[in-house]
RNA sequence: CGGGAUGUGGCUCAGUCUGGUAGAGCACUGCGUUCGGGACGCAGGGGUCGGAGGUUCAAAUCCUCUCAUCCCGACCA
């Protein structure tokens, strides 16, 4: 492909609603470019990444037996009222009415329209297991878009469905997406991790999440160093240790504590440390008025908390609800006397007695507190955040928190949608029984930005080969010397027909400009023919990635670029001869 | 939905406080010089100053409303 007759649109500034760097990049590499919050047009660089992402997404599934279809954008309420998410989605659903004064609604995942279709399809235990997957546009109508494509409200998924006659059978599907979405990301070149993580709306028992490791990311993965335990952050469970104090203190008693709410200012008045004091956090779960206690050096996991009580929602309680609650200002709440529907302890706080808590009065705490003898504990549970220094919760060992973008979701649903939308088959014995479900989403779109989260330097982005929108730029410096434009045009003829995509700047530009935008789109390999180089009867080659240089002689071209390209994909852990 | 900020040629921004006939750089068009890390000269084209209403002799600038976008908190691929 010439560039000169291209449409990338490069900018030498990054525009000003750009914050991260894989949003600036793909807009000033001219990949996207914005309509409306959260919606991007994919230019044709960005497609041909996009579809290179797919490519690669699709033949993983198609190798782990899944079946690609499309299913529609434009869903009718019926199918979401059925499934119970029409109420329970929330603003993220975009709704409307079409002329006939139906509700309908934009996809934002498929579920019910999946499960419809099998549950009208499917009718034996002979049809199954079946597995069914499509790549799409998606769209949910986020409360924040932000970071161009990392959360846009439009974004292309890979959403796969599979249906078992029982656990067992879930369990296989489950892991064969499972394996095969690790070949995914090793085949895109990415650095990933699987990790346990929390179910969320989607529903089902258990998920793993798979993270594009990048320091920009958005989550936090508690990662073990010494086993293969990962999980996000929400989700880690802590384990807990340290030996039980059972001295009980004496009898509590009150404490001014004028006008200090806060953890630190509350230890810093009363010169307690602030493992000694005990946080209560009130949270609104699913209406009920909830009292979480972690201690006070510690972080309440809110997560942990709506688990623990089988919820659909747990959040922090407002300032105005405290108040009603606990009859004291925010800053203030504490269990004793403490009248809410229940009272969760961290397991920590049973190790020890003696701690300081709020009086549920203003300006007020209480010091020599015993959980046991002053309050009315509902019950003790790992509610806390994981933290720097507590041990692997499956091996004992050192944890580490690297930060990550989720890219994967694997889910087991079990029969939740099938249990409310109906999906029955027969079994060998003419028994009804309910289909056992899973679902399987990658961020086709997101992948692209977390991809270039990952790799990029100061100068542009550094597309792994599989990803690449081309694999070669190839740079004709001298786009008016017939020997230099003769050369470029051989080495792009010869290339491509090795099957590999070359975009040649054949531009009537200064070196400079070819060598910025060069780097900024970031193919990985780069090609320099110019009148220097060939008086001396070479061509340069740079490997994006490293910026190493290396001369390749025009004679003998062919054979010295295949031993310098397989150098350039090893830098990627690619195997060599790829593409 | 709360909190903060910004809307001025295609892009990045100045001008707004202190009202007085719209600017710069980049990009674009033409000509010339230049040509291995975002060249230079000359000549050009392009802006209802987000929108509506108001104050004023006069509004990008002051007031009111409105729309949009971005950033910080609760969701998710």
């Amino acid at each position: 492909m010439r560039l000169s007759r291209y449409f990338a649109p490069t900018l030498k500034e990054a525009p000003a609603d750009a914050e991260v760097v894989s949003h600036k990049l793909l807009v000033r590499a001219g990949m996207i470019r914005r309509l409306t919050s959260g919606v991007y047009s994919y230019l044709p660089m960005g497609w041909r990444s996009l579809n290179k992402i797919a490519g690669i997404v699709r033949r993983e599934m198609d190798r782990a037996g899944a079946l690609e279809l499309l299913l529609p954008t434009v869903q009718p309420a019926d199918l979401w009222q059925e499934s119970g998410r029409w109420e329970h989605y929330g603003k993220e659903l975009l709704r409307f009415r079409d002329r006939n004064d139906r509700e309908c609604c934009l996809g934002p995942t498929h579920e019910e329209v999946i499960t419809d279709i099998v549950r009208r399809e499917i009718k034996s235990y002979r049809q199954l297991p079946v597995n069914m997957y499509q790549i799409q546009t998606k769209f949910r109508d986020e409360i924040r878009p932000r970071f161009g494509l990392m959360r846009g409200r439009e974004f292309i998924m890979k959403d796969a469905y599979s249906f078992d006659r029982d656990d067992a059978g879930a369990e296989k599907s489950y892991r064969a997406m499972f394996e095969a979405y690790k070949q995914v990301f090793i085949r895109l070149g990415l650095r990933f991790k699987p990790v346990e993580a929390d179910s969320g709306s989607i529903g089902g028992s258990f998920s793993h999440e798979f993270m594009v490791l990048a320091q920009t990311g958005e989550d936090v993965i508690a990662s073990c160093t010494d086993c293969d335990y990962a999980a996000n952050v929400e989700r880690a469970v802590v384990r807990g240790r340290g030996a039980k104090d059972a001295t009980v203190p004496p009898a509590f008693s009150t404490a001014p504590t004028p006008g200090k709410h806060t953890v630190e200012e509350v230890a810093a008045f009363l010169g307690v440390p602030a493992d000694g004091i005990v946080k209560t956090i009130l949270l609104d779960v699913d209406g009920q008025p909830v009292a979480a206690l972690v201690r006070g050096d510690r972080e309440l996991n809110p997560v942990k908390v709506k688990n623990l009580m089988n919820a659909n929602s747990a959040a922090f309680a407002a300032p105005e609800q405290v108040t009603a609650w606990t009859g004291a200002p925010v800053g203030f709440a504490g269990p004793v006397g403490l009248k809410v529907s229940r009272i969760i302890a961290d397991s920590e706080l049973e190790l020890r007695e003696g701690w300081v808590t709020g009086a549920n009065a203003a300006d007020a705490h209480y010091i020599n507190v015993s959980l046991i003898r002053d309050a009315a504990i509902t019950e003790y549970a790992d509610i806390r955040m994981i933290a720097e220094g507590d041990p692997c919760p499956a091996c004992g060992g050192r944890m580490e928190f690297p930060r990550g973008i989720e890219v994967g979701h694997v889910f087991k649903l079990g029969t939740k949608y099938s249990s409310a939308m109906r999906a029955v088959y027969l079994d060998e014995n003419g028994k009804e029984q309910l289909i056992v479900m899973g679902c399987y989403g990658i961020g086709v779109s997101r992948i692209l930005a977390a991809c270039i989260e990952q790799n990029h330097d100061e100068n542009g982005i550094m597309f792994p080969p599989p990803v690449a929108p081309f694999h070669v730029s190839l740079l004709n410096l001298d786009p008016r010397a017939d020997e230099a434009s003769a050369r470029a045009q051989e080495i792009h003829d010869l290339l491509e027909s090795s099957g590999l995509e070359v975009l040649l700047d054949d531009r009537d530009e200064r070196p400079g400009v070819k060598f910025k935008d060069a780097d900024l789109m970031g193919l990985p390999m780069q090609l320099i023919v110019g009148g220097k180089g060939l008086a001396r009867g070479i061509v340069e080659a740079k490997d994006r990635r490293t910026g190493e240089k290396a001369e390749l002689p025009v004679d003998g071209f062919a054979a010295a670029f295949a031993a310098w390209k397989d150098m350039v994909f090893a830098g990627w852990g690619l195997p060599a001869g790829g593409i």
